[in-house]
DNA sequence: CTGAATCCTTCTTGATACTG
DNA sequence: CAGTATCAAGAAGGATTCAG
């Protein structure tokens, strides 16, 4: 049998799909801002640096996990950076590179869009539940 | 016993904040928009209606299941509106509603960021990698 | 204080089979 | 053509524990 079978011939297209998909710049910054905590990180970030124990705080649910992960992932983007203070005990900044404030205008749109729309939104969803 | 252990103020605080995140309009877009196959089929539709076969090409990677569910949540949204032709074998087409279209230049921002900073995006990860 | 490593549960999702 | 229903696999996230 020379010829692949349709369950073949379909897998590889759906890895194809996912390859050049995940390849696409908007895709990635959307997996990036669709993250739980991003953008609350962002924001926290966005009057100026913060300690990791500020954050904590500040982002009342999330856990130290999360929270490490997150800002690992924006220090890696670029979006962040991190400053040690080598003191006893450890002291760690964490603070919106340029590249991140650049970003903000973006979660602000998101922001507005939003607060201006949501009212639509859960009108549509309360005719659809109705219906 | 009267006082809480830390474990369970500490869940107390977290079962609050969720509550609270889960009302944030901004979440909830946010929430939408970073749904893996949400902005395709957005985009998908913004050129003008599309039939469910249609949309299932056109988003090659898409299982039925994915597809149906997305433009279900979509239409609960009030984002996307579906008509029903019963002929033999039936229609179905989806469309953007005014709501829907009013968020595209919201998608489209997202887009132009990740354009233009995806290469600062990149080259961090490759500094950051290579530390 | 700031984090890394592990376990364990929950949620998501894709494949498959079936229907009007 | 346009779905619905079910199930199993994998990913994500929280709690917990240990460390510099």
């Amino acid at each position: 049998m020379a010829t692949k079978t349709a369950a073949e011939r379909r897998e590889e297209a759906r890895q194809a799909f996912d390859a050049y998909f995940a390849e696409c710049p908007s895709r990635k910054l959307l997996d990036r801002l669709s993250d739980k905590w991003v953008t609350l990180v962002l924001t926290a970030l966005s009057q100026g640096p913060r300690r990791y124990s500020d954050l904590s705080r500040r982002i009342a649910g999330v856990s130290q996990k999360m929270l490490t992960q997150t800002l690992r992932v924006l220090e890696r983007d670029g979006l962040v950076s991190r400053t040690i203070t080598p003191s006893v005990p450890v002291r760690v900044d964490y603070e919106l590179t340029p590249l991140g404030q650049s970003l903000m205008p973006l979660v602000s749109a998101i922001k507005s869009w939003a607060q201006e729309h949501i009212e639509d939104v859960e009108a549509a969803r309360r005719r659809y539940d109705a219906a």
